[in-house]
DNA sequence: TAATAGTTGACTAAAGTTATCAAGTATTAT
DNA sequence: ATAATACTTGATAACTTTAGTCAACTATTA
């Protein structure tokens, strides 16, 4: 899982498709990335190349011509925002050894297991992110803080950290 | 927290200095950078670099001169891995907005508090890793799976995705 | 029916930023 | 002095983002 702002890019423009669709009731006309560039102020070229990704991955459909534009292929509950980011931001390796033939000598490059482990973290939270998560967030003015799976969260340390 | 191959290399490079260090005993000799860059297959250029945002951070200290390197400024339990990608990887601003004025309109920006939400898990997980964890990790050839607070995995949604 | 315009789709390339590497300079133990 | 080593600066490569071109498709309308 690579977290770059391509994958944010994406997120947004694909949550504000989400808006736009829910908008208009249930069948609603597809919205057009013009509209999106304008609203977000992401390049239309950008989105463009960003689009075309999230087509090919089955993500959204496209309409040709006047009146054309995107719409999610599938509801919104059912598309999570890793599905969003693993579709324009090919995930990276995290261990960086591919598999675990070319590591380092003592015990194949040591940090693989820190690596492997904040992947499922991060993995985990993302997948349980959906568009219609984020509409519902967006629509009542809530904070999205999904799934509080974190048992206890220890601000203590985070504090040292971030100082 | 930006999570690039930057951070993971600083990871690394801290953690072979950590196990070079307390294989000497208490106060050892420095560890010279040409031996983290043969024995980790890191450019000796990139781990110049490296150090020397890891010493104006205050993680390790360096002796100059023949017999020189660098030490662990700190004991290696108050050493988080977040701190050491936070010193080489200006932790990005998740939002893309610095505080929440050029957002766009409708709302703050939209994936604001999804990204913020993310942000601190993978910093709370990251803070609780210390040097120490992953040296006692890799003597005792365990893997690395600190403070298991995820409650509950969910395997279902993430085979969902990686598919 | 045909022309027009709005829109995606597939490229290529250029500008800007970041990551990586290489070479030279300063410092110090011997 | 000399050599080992940290430090500094500059150059090259890779990635991200924007820009531009042309073709294909389709709703609208004259």
């Amino acid at each position: 899982m690579k977290l770059t702002t391509k994958g944010r890019f994406a997120v947004t423009a694909m949550l504000d498709l989400a808006l736009h669709e829910a908008k208009g009731a249930a069948d609603a006309r597809p919205v057009t990335l013009a509209g999106i560039s304008e609203r977000q102020s992401i390049s239309l070229s950008y989105l463009e190349q960003l689009f075309s990704r999230l087509r090919r991955q089955g993500l959204v459909n496209s309409v040709r011509g006047p009146g054309g534009g995107y719409k999610l292929a599938k509801p919104q509950a059912e598309i999570s925002v890793s599905q969003i980011i693993s579709a324009v931001d090919e995930l990276i390796d995290a261990t960086q050894c591919g598999g675990q033939e070319n590591c380092r000598d003592e015990g194949r490059c040591m940090t693989h297991d820190l690596w492997a482990t904040l992947n499922n973290k991060i993995l985990d939270y993302l997948a349980g992110v959906s568009l219609a998560d984020m509409v519902a967030a967006q629509n009542s003015g809530q904070k999205i803080s999904m799934q509080p799976r974190v048992c206890h969260s220890d601000k203590a340390k985070l504090e040292a950290v971030s100082a």
